[in-house]
DNA sequence: GTCTATAGCGTGATAGAC
DNA sequence: GTCTATCACGCTATAGAC
């Protein structure tokens, strides 16, 4: 819970003093609806209950804002997903954990991670490289985890590392495309999804696998 | 080829007549890199080597011109794997036939395919309402031969064919995220991929799967 | 910390000659 | 079918009072 000065000024048009996290999560939300570029600073500032040029007491520009939004993103997540590998030993615990961690991460701060992969290429240069090394890191921690995996015998050694890598983060990332917060799947649910796909596959066993691919 | 008119006005900076395809295909290159708001119609015009009035006479307005980009984009990907899936009957191999042919059209078009799902929400109403309509009529295809599978018991029943569908498509279409032309990669490695994944997943078969799940 | 007022610019789109 | 010229608007950001 964020502690208020104590000191109330105006009734907002949420009931709450504009601070940093509301205020970037108040963005994180319209960028992820509209797109960052077809949000107006007017809009930004009506959702807080603010005067637009008030806003620039909280951020130096426009682009600022949605860079503290990328990083707040990816920090979050590797600090679920690394949290909750760290308790774990055995390859396919973490890889377990990684997938629930990320999934929760994913579908919990929604907006901020929708922003990021959908407006991330709307950020400016150094912003826009600083970013994409810290996503890369990110992705460094899930595939040593399928690496450990795979050094285990408990993945597949007919892909790499990156192949297999690409294909868990195109299973989980997805997601924020087309889930909905009110929709009735839950996180874990997805997550036991694509889980049972990552490791097993949807087949049932029979006749889909050997060498007869048709490519 | 498009055939010309035989008549040549001035060089153009990319050496052919602005016609309506190449007016998409350009466009279609410049939304995918940086965004259908942050393209002006200025660069689009640069780009076709005719000053940004003349690009009026080929569309009328600039939503209009996004509005093809995706119907383009999602006819193609129906085409293509209705096409690839005419030719064959049972499940198993429809299946691959229809993933072989979405991740091959997904990679040849991929401006098309990577504007439509990065700014379809950026397109008003009724057009963007429209869009989606094609969208689900071609996923439902997709779902349909999910469901064939699962009937003749080729896929799990533990999950649904929504599910299912989803699971593959995320595997599928993500993919434009991060796939590059001129990578190492080809559209049938990468479906094989996939293919592998969707259907037997990257595990080794041991000690992966069964009710001992940690979630 | 929030306001009013406005600067300065780039945008999508149009008019009308050729 | 392409041009030159221009309009009207909305945008981000700043200045300065309180």
């Amino acid at each position: 819970m964020t502690e208020s000065k104590g000191r109330s000024t105006r009734r907002r048009r949420n009931g709450d003093e504009p601070t940093a996290d509301l205020l970037l999560a108040h963005a994180a939300r319209q960028f992820r609806m509209k797109g960052f570029h077809a949000t107006s600073m007017r809009e930004l500032s009506a959702a807080l209950g603010i005067e637009k040029s008030s806003l620039y007491h909280y951020l130096s520009s426009k682009d600022d804002l949605l860079y503290r939004i990328c990083v707040e993103s990816i920090m979050r997540i590797r600090m679920a997903s690394e949290a909750a590998i760290a308790e774990v030993g055995d390859p396919l615990g973490r890889l377990d954990a990684l997938i629930l961690a990320h999934v929760e991460s994913l579908l919990t701060d929604f907006d901020l991670h929708a922003t990021t992969f959908f407006d991330l290429r709307s950020l400016g240069e150094p912003q826009s490289a600083a970013v994409i090394e810290l996503r890369d890191r990110y992705e460094a921690i899930v595939r040593g985890v399928i690496a450990d995996g795979q050094s285990a015998g408990l993945l597949t050694a007919e892909f790499t590392v990156q192949e297999l890598g690409l294909s868990l983060l195109n299973l989980l990332n997805w997601t924020v495309f087309w889930y909905r917060p009110d929709g009735i799947d839950t996180p874990e649910r997805i997550a036991r999804l694509h889980r049972t796909i990552f490791l097993n596959g949807a087949g049932s066993g029979i006749g889909t696998g050997g060498l007869d691919h048709s490519f």
